[in-house]
RNA sequence: GGAGACGUCGCAUAGUCCGGUCGAGUGCGCCUCACUGCUAAUGAGGUAUGGGGCAACCCAUCGGAGGUUCAAAUCCUCUCGUCUCCGCCA
């Protein structure tokens, strides 16, 4: 939810925020419009209330020839207080759904749509190959390390088995990801997968990519698509000292609904995989800081990874509703010769935090907080970039000198040494 | 899954049986002032959140949603959560 005193005060600012979204600036008028006739509503409630309440306790203080009288206008008062609260109650419907629909006023992020992103920087060289590359699948099959085939067996497409060295890579991945999360300050935190609706709509998955989300009917739960949800609305309601730095493991699920065909083969598109989240609730001027800090962490983990990736400043339109800007980190994938997304940040300044009612102490009152969130890793889609990348001829795979110690010292993957 | 207890202003609690004087007492914590050469101790005052108003002040909120009533923290219904006991289980 944006702010709707700066909104107030600068409705120019949301309406441009809106176009560059590709979104209707019109939507931010219709926002001012329910605000306005929502303080309509409550001022005439509050009058009739303040009256109701006058007459109502003189009704105990009448004396017995008066009484009649006095009860018959506070019965005629208080169904017109009815009736008020009715006109207040849509009032206030009517400008929560106009608000729910104005996304986020976006902070400097590029203009236009998906394709409009601005590359901030490459890292690392893009590999090549003096032999033919094969993809993750290839290798991973190989390896023993995916299977895809009895994934779609027992759970369906887009489903996949780490086995072998897959499954000791997941557990290295995940363990090496904590490890420097902790080192940088954040709590490790292994996070509910399964939320109610309210932390769902807090953080804003149930707008525009309701479809994308698994719910349980029978239980009024959804499956979180990542661990932002539970993190975000760890401390929904409350009055926070900040900064808090959570880092969170959960499972992941995503009906990837929209995406028939794309990215069918592989790990690269699943429905279900694991990822390392980080978390930040921060003061709102320091927000853009710590989006910053958010994004050299993520740096970082791929540098270690020695993972080949540029950084994206991603375009207004292509923004998450909550989020004012966001960084895209993609690695370089060898067998289709393109840039995959492997980590994004965003910084959702206090519109998540004004919907799930996170607040702290200032000096002059209770204010909303920041909060961004940011990939440290996720598992699945790394795996398949890591061994693409670091596939050599032979057929065995490169372990990073980081992950080496938490794959028992080796400095590679062979097939063969693992069970099929 | 069965039985019971509970959910009140940062924390802990009173108030609920018998509706109005309860937006709500007390203790702790915190803030201000006074006093003591510092600290501690003591005394006085202040200290929920949101909305409206220049202000005095007004309105809403006692887990949530409904209902009864002129009037609800208080009565009724549903719901969510927590705890205890029993059963079951990784």
């Amino acid at each position: 939810m944006i702010d709707l005193k700066a909104l107030r005060d600068d409705p120019d600012r949301a309406r441009a925020s809106q176009q560059a979204r590709g979104d209707d600036p019109a939507k931010v008028d219709a926002l001012l419009a329910a605000a306005d006739a929502r303080r309509n509503a409550v001022t005439v409630a509050d009058e009739l209330r303040a009256e109701q309440k006058a007459v109502s306790s003189s009704v105990r203080t009448a004396t017995p020839e008066e009484r009649p009288a006095v009860l018959h206008r506070a019965k005629a008062l208080a169904a017109k207080v009815k009736e008020a609260e009715v006109d207040q109650a849509a009032a206030e419907e009517a400008l929560r759904l106009a608000h729910l629909a104005v996304p986020n006023v976006v902070a400097g992020a590029p203009p236009g749509g998906e394709a409009d992103f601005v590359v901030l920087e490459h890292v690392g060289e893009v590999p090549s190959y003096h032999f033919e590359v094969r993809d993750h699948l290839d290798i991973g099959t190989a390896l023993g390390a995916i299977d895809t085939e009895r994934g779609a067996k027992v759970s369906g497409s887009r489903f996949a088995f780490l086995t072998g060295d897959g499954a000791l890579l997941e557990l290295a991945l995940v363990n090496l990801a904590m490890a420097s999360a902790v080192a940088n300050g954040f709590t490790p935190v292994i996070a509910p997968a399964l939320v109610r609706p309210e932390a769902m709509e807090g953080t804003g998955f149930l707008g525009a990519h309701a479809a994308e989300v698994y719910k349980l009917e029978a239980d009024d739960l959804y499956l979180v698509g990542t661990s932002e949800v539970p993190l975000a609305a760890y401390h929904s309601g409350e009055i926070l000292e900040l900064p808090k730095r959570y880092a969170g493991f959960s499972s992941c699920f995503r009906r990837e609904a929209g995406s028939h065909g794309k990215d069918t083969r592989g790990i690269i598109r699943v429905h279900q995989f694991d990822k390392v989240e980080m978390f930040s609730y921060v003061a709102l001027a320091d927000a853009e800081a710590e989006h910053q800090r958010l994004l050299q962490w993520e740096k970082d983990f791929l540098t270690e990874l020695e993972l080949p990736f540029r950084v994206l400043d991603v375009a207004a339109g292509d923004l998450g509703s909550s989020a004012a800007r966001k960084y895209d980190c993609e690695a370089w994938l060898p067998s289709q010769q393109r840039w995959l997304e492997l980590t994004s940040t965003s910084n959702c300044t206090d519109f998540q935090a004004r919907r799930l009612g996170v607040r702290t102490r200032t000096e002059s009152g209770l204010e909303p907080v920041a909060t961004l969130n940011g990939t440290l890793c996720a598992i699945g889609r790394t795996i398949a970039v890591l061994l693409e990348v670091h596939q050599r001829a032979d057929g065995s795979v490169h372990v990073p000198k980081a992950l080496q110690p938490l794959l028992g010292g080796r400095a590679a993957l062979t097939p063969g040494l693992t069970p099929a």
